[in-house]
DNA sequence: GCCACCGGTGGC
DNA sequence: GCCACCGGTGGC
């Protein structure tokens, strides 16, 4: 299932299952209990490491000593979000769409305005800004970032022409901040599908 | 007919 | 060569 936000009439999917984020001390998953946090942890990540004991403002007990609270395996599809992506705006939601395994591009990231309404680019939401300050008091285009995570399976994406710098194979999650779970169910990905479709020659 | 999704491409 | 942007369209 994915995560349903009622948003006046109209319904927004999000691809995104799970938020988990990096202890820099001891390297365990920790659950991020809501977007809204994860977002608010994404933005000063680089200022302000995550640690277990950050988790402790909603789970008193943890610390590093207990498990990770999810494997990273492939039972999900895992995301690295990039660092110093700014907290949407209250009223707005910023939506993420994983695309089908094989494509080209890996995600799509748009924002739902408080009217409703999807932009898909800078161009769209500057102009957006421009023709309902009414809705956008306080609202400027610095708070929003259409960035999209990388996967950490490369090969989720069709393989591009000659990539030179191949060598995150290794550990991709070594170096990372924080990182964002998609199910491989059936509403979004289909499992069967996606797992050996591959492409019969490639240019 | 609408709109979510994907691919093509222009501009950097 | 990369990626932000948006046009086209298939599926509902």
């Amino acid at each position: 299932m994915e995560q349903e936000q009622a948003i006046g009439a109209k319904r927004v999917w999000e691809s995104v299952k799970l938020y988990t984020v990096k202890c820099a001390k001891c390297s365990k998953w920790r659950l991020i209990p809501t977007k809204e946090k994860y977002e608010e942890i994404r933005e000063r990540i680089v200022e302000r490491s995550f640690l277990c004991d950050t988790a402790r403002a909603w789970r008193p007990s943890v610390s590093c000593n207990e498990e990770s609270d999810v494997k990273q395996d492939d039972s999900f599809l895992w995301a690295m979000d990039k660092p110093r992506i700014p907290q949407t705006p209250p009223g707005w939601q910023r939506i993420l769409r994983i695309r089908a395994e094989g494509g080209t591009k890996f995600a799509d990231v748009y924002y739902v305005t408080p009217s409703n309404k999807r932009l898909r680019s800078m161009v769209e939401l500057s102009r957006y800004i421009n023709e309902h300050p009414h809705l956008c008091e306080g609202v400027n285009i610095s708070q929003f970032s259409f960035q999209p995570p990388v996967p950490l399976d490369e090969k989720y994406i069709a393989k591009r022409a000659r990539s030179t710098t191949h060598d995150t194979s290794s550990t991709p999650a070594a170096g990372a901040y924080h990182a964002l779970q998609t199910q491989n169910d059936s509403s979004g990905v289909p499992e069967s599908a996606t797992t050996e479709a591959k492409a019969p020659a490639q240019s």
